[in-house]
DNA sequence: AAGCGGATCGTCT
DNA sequence: GACGATCCGCTTG
């Protein structure tokens, strides 16, 4: 019996993005739109370890763009890329060390439709094209740099990731997607759920 | 089925 | 003024 979905608290994000990625996975984000929700369970994240990551947007020191990840674990980073789409990140690690989970991937749970919609996709809905990828998901969950900086440990955060209990059936560790330094370590995982 | 390039703009040099 | 933690559609084989 899966417990009700309770807000994963600020002490979750504590740790090394590499735990914090693994622990992730399995886990549910909800976004709040227009009073529906939209929910997804995270399948795939990358871990990024701020300074000692040449592949981390902190590794270049704080800017105005990325200055949430030095700032307190548990919140959103939104970032714009190559003209087209958004990316999804959550601060971690204590503040003043700028590390960070991108994540990559969802399986949707809730709001299907809408994200549908949102994602300008017609037709019968095939869940595996809604959020698979990290520009996708946040399009199918209307997430843009008006979403930057929240506090995803409030229950009542327009954007906040819970925890039902759910248990991942197996992870496995890959190479990052999509980055030019850095490029061996195993710092993407992804989920098998079941 | 896999590879190419276009779209499109915020961010930093 | 260049380029990117990407996606999609069109091409080719």
């Amino acid at each position: 019996m899966t417990p009700r979905p309770k807000p994963l608290p600020r002490s979750f994000y504590l740790d090394s993005p590499e735990i914090v990625a693994r622990n992730l996975l399995g886990k549910l984000i909800t976004r709040t739109l227009n009073g529906e929700r939209l929910t997804g369970r995270i399948t795939e994240i990358e871990a990024y370890l701020g300074l000692n990551d040449p592949a981390s947007h902190s590794f270049i020191g704080k800017t105005a763009r990325n200055a949430v990840l030095f700032g307190p674990p548990g919140f959103s980073y939104v970032y714009f890329i190559y003209g087209m789409h958004y990316c999804l990140n959550f601060s971690c690690g204590p503040a003043g060390e700028p590390d960070g989970v991108l994540i990559r991937s969802l399986q949707p749970v809730e709001g299907l439709a809408t994200m549908a919609r949102l994602r300008g996709l017609s037709g019968p809905i095939n869940p595996k094209l809604l959020c698979s990828g990290p520009g996708r998901l946040c399009q199918a969950m209307g997430i843009t740099l008006a979403e930057n900086n929240l506090d995803v440990t409030r229950a009542k955060s327009p954007l906040c990731v819970l925890d039902d209990g759910f248990r991942p059936a197996s992870i496995k560790a890959t190479p990052r997607i999509g980055i030019s330094k850095a490029v061996d370590l195993p710092l993407r995982f992804v989920a098998t759920l079941d």
